[in-house]
DNA sequence: GCATCGGGAGAACGCTCGTTCTCTCGGTCG
DNA sequence: CGACCGAGAGAACGAGCGTTCTCCCGATGC
């Protein structure tokens, strides 16, 4: 196994367990065992688990950043049903299987307030999501404030969602959002 | 020291350094030298760590419950104003120095994958928010759907405001909320 | 064929933490 | 005044965990 194949491994399996059952409740002990990889190799391809961590929510970072965009382009036209295909795309996560929550506001809770990095991690993250609602809030030329308030609307499905194992939040989401997106001024 | 008040103290500065630093990071070491209450005293109050963190979830829900309907009996007349005031006392907690969001959807985020205990005491007080919500939009003759987008709004605006630590996301949460309000149809 | 190098498995180490035990002391009741 | 009870301080214990080390094996180069 090379380095890159390992290095894809443990991150994959560190991020399902994290999701899972928390951070600090996932030893590197099951991190090992459960991606195959030699400790030795872990820890030449991270140094420590902070660094994991880091590691992992970096790369979920990027993936969301991507999949929405990606889920924007390709299922909607023009900003106002981008908008609104973010809420589309919170529904089918949701509905996944052992779909616990969002990974950031979840380690934000657990790390946030010990571990600046994470705090920092989840703080760029989220302004990512407000930015990609302010994108398309722009192009329609509505108030600022919108994209904030879009960005509540996700931000409290993940949430709710989380927390009662439901995926309906995110259509109430929806049907908020375009409330909002209707009664906004200007176009 | 009597128990009630060795009780309280405890529950006080266990409340206050959960908060602060999530469950795990705070040793029982740290609330015995923080609340000066003896080790011995504190296993006979709350005999293990998980109850002690279950009773402090349960009196923080209980607080929470009763300040928010405290709050819009005390600032509003009628259930439209009653439902945004909620917002007003977000605002309120939200400028609180220290605050870091929602203590059970950080909680959760720790513990609730592991501790089902900790994910229904979250489950009920997100569920009591909803009904407060759903008290009011009862009354004023909106859709059922109207509370639980109310409480999108709210949870969203804890978890934002906790990450980012600005207490503007309550602003803009009430002025959503006003906005659903007002396209309610009934009233 | 043999020496060497890298990697895997897992034991070992040091630390932290939840929980319990010991020792001591002050207050109370007879 | 003296014996006992309860409480406080903190040591002690056992487990878990992050990290490192040891041992062994298979592959590679001369």
């Amino acid at each position: 196994m090379d380095a890159e194949t390992a290095e894809r491994k443990v991150l994959d399996t560190a991020e399902g367990l994290f999701d899972e059952r928390g951070v600090q409740a996932v030893g590197m002990d099951a991190i090992r065992t459960a991606s195959g990889v030699s400790l030795k190799r872990l820890y030449q391809v991270f140094p420590s688990k902070d660094l994991l961590v880091e590691a992992v929510l970096r790369r979920r970072d990027e993936a969301v950043r991507a999949a929405l965009t990606g889920h924007g382009a390709r299922t909607a036209e023009g900003p106002y049903e981008r908008a609104l295909a973010v809420f589309d795309w919170l529904a089918g996560w949701f509905a996944e299987p052992g779909f616990r929550g969002c990974a950031f506001i979840n380690t934000f809770g657990e790390l946030g307030g010990v571990t600046p990095v994470v705090a920092g991690i989840a703080r760029d993250h989220k302004e990512a999501l407000r930015a990609y609602f302010a994108e398309q809030t722009d192009a329609l030329g509505a108030p600022p404030v919108l994209a904030d308030q879009l960005a509540l609307l996700a931000n409290g499905a993940m949430a709710v969602a989380g927390i009662t194992g439901s995926p309906e939040p995110a259509a109430q989401a929806k049907a908020a959002a375009r409330v909002l997106l209707d009664a906004a001024p200007a176009s």
